[in-house]
DNA sequence: GTGAAAGCGCTAACAT
DNA sequence: ATGTTAGCGCTTTCAC
């Protein structure tokens, strides 16, 4: 015989109280008499009670669950921010279910069904520009929704000044003297739309016009946010007649393929080519890459805290938090900072 | 008024019929007329209606969901096998619930109280090396478990020779001529005992006894699995008398650290120092790192696709499968291949 | 402070 | 092939 496990019933039997109580007592709520609630305690501890989620999340409505959608989980930023937005939910006994849209494909589908319904109290957003069309379907589902890496009136959301950071790294390349700055980016037409490749190019740009430069078409070329095509940008920037002396890359991975390509073109860095990042990749001080480091567990456990406070009151967190960066100035750009 | 989104009633109403034979379309169970499967199908479409996964799952007893024990999210490794997890996973329309255990606290906490209790069918658990206690706990489910780099009679497993592809490390050094070979590793007495660190080393020291070469314990350093403690431990290396010529790190992240500390100290890798990693890590190229490489997508495709056959069946998936790794030869090893 | 009872929205056994 | 009905195991009003 298969021993079926505890119910709220056999719990009430044991303590001599009916089901009502043992509920209350369990979930802590104020009004049972506190020797009631031991012998509850006591009993569900002896019978080594858990109560079935299903049957909580029917009968009260609330999942207790908040969904998240994400590009990819692989990549490190995603990765870190998850970890840190389960960590925090895991506290407040809270589950997490994953919806990864790395694909034009996937995104459609999810935003075409929409598995949430039914099953989320409320959903993150991780780094996707919506479309009106996406943000409808979000809307649609009337649950809190929370915005890491972009903001939409009414919504939670926490950030990074993308503009301010890019426009950071680009003026300390400016202030090591440096006037031919490539941009190695992401594509801000891209289909899939992501939040970074359009902010951290209007910083550079804003960088350039306040330092009295010239914004060169040539001198931006697309990296697709990996290491090969950091590679591949940096080899169609170093086959320019008029080479840049420094560039800018969005992300660190991309200023990875970026260093190689410079060190297979036996370019020295800092020297003859200066590299800064943005990210501070797990990587970059290994490979002594100055960048813009942001605070990517931090973005996650508040928008998880968002999250649930907004599930807990009906009102609540539609705020849009800023998070600072800093210029972390390696080897990559000043020789004279160099780990080696 | 709040609109009350449809529920099975209103499907059966519409499509005039009951909601057994909704439920019976909805799920594409044969005893249903193909006329009244598309008038249902109509019915539910009109409606938008998806079905409340926790009303199902009360009635069946069956959750849909699997529960994956990680030790981290971030780390490279854990972040590809639960990608191929939840992907595989999504196609099944299962549900995947995760459980950091990174330290000591947190897996305990998770064994005591076992919170996948009553929410998953299933269970996937990655990397760890369980105690006794661990194993009896999740043995005291009686639901389905698979394992990830490492194996357990009667569960199902996926991994790696972690032994053999040690050996074919070590054996790579040895080929190249080298005597003085160095092991930088993970702790085998760690409490949080994760597998591959105790195979790895005996896979090691197999190497050198083959090749008639002594083991120093002197040439066995913890590096911790991490790029900073690499980097200490081939210090520790390098302060020696009598220095290693080559050295096999337990991880590409430790490689890494080894990697600087053999730049810093002037050292021309590989003339003077060579060093092969483990994971084929995604930083691997371009750090031009030799190295073993695991299939880690195909680890978590596979251990998803048992979990959701042992599921199906109530018999099935209790092998133990093993992949096949790859030797992979860069530049730290062999100048030869060196991409630079 | 505690209990009785009515759901929550499905599935599955049984009846037709 | 379809309908009826009894749960699944909780939460939550409403009485007492």
């Amino acid at each position: 015989v298969v021993q079926h496990s505890a119910s709220i019933e056999d719990v009430a039997r044991l303590a001599g109280v009916s089901i009502a109580t043992v509920s209350r007592s369990l979930r802590g709520l104020p009004e049972v008499a506190p020797s009631t609630r031991a012998r509850v305690l006591a009993a569900a501890a002896e019978l080594d009670y858990v109560a079935s989620p299903f049957a909580a999340r029917l009968a009260s409505g609330r999942t207790s669950t908040v969904g998240i959608i994400v590009p990819w989980l692989s990549r490190w930023f995603f990765a870190e921010v998850l970890g840190a937005v389960e960590a925090e939910l895991r506290r407040a006994s809270c589950d997490l279910l994953i919806f990864t849209v790395g694909n034009a494909e996937q995104r459609d589908a999810f935003f075409a069904t929409l598995p949430v319904r039914k099953r989320v109290d409320s959903v993150i957003v991780v780094s996707l520009v919506l479309t009106e069309a996406e943000r409808d379907a979000l809307a649609s589902l009337r649950l809190p929704i929370g915005l890491v890496g972009s903001s939409e009136p009414g919504w939670a959301s926490v950030g990074i000044d993308d503009v301010a950071a890019a426009e950071l790294a680009v003026n300390h390349l400016i202030a090591l003297g440096h006037r031919r700055i490539a941009l190695i980016g992401g594509d801000t037409d891209d289909p899939m739309r992501f939040t970074p490749p359009m902010y951290r190019r209007n910083g550079y740009l804003n960088a350039l016009a306040r330092a009295g430069l010239a914004a060169d078409p040539d001198l931006e070329v697309l990296g697709y946010f990996t290491t090969a095509g950091g590679e591949a940008a940096m080899r169609t920037l170093l086959a320019q007649p008029d080479r840049p002396t420094a560039v800018f890359a969005e992300s660190d991975e991309m200023a990875y393929g970026a260093l190689r390509a410079a060190r297979r073109a036996g370019l020295r860095v800092p020297e003859d080519l200066a590299i800064i990042g943005f990210d501070d990749h797990a990587s970059a001080e290994l490979l002594d890459l100055s960048t813009i480091r942001q605070p990517v567990v931090e973005l996650g456990r508040r928008i998880a805290a968002a999250m649930l406070a907004a599930v807990a009151c009906r009102d609540a967190a539609t705020h849009a938090v800023t998070l600072p960066t800093e210029l972390i100035v390696r080897g990559s750009t000043d020789r004279a900072r160099s780990t080696y």
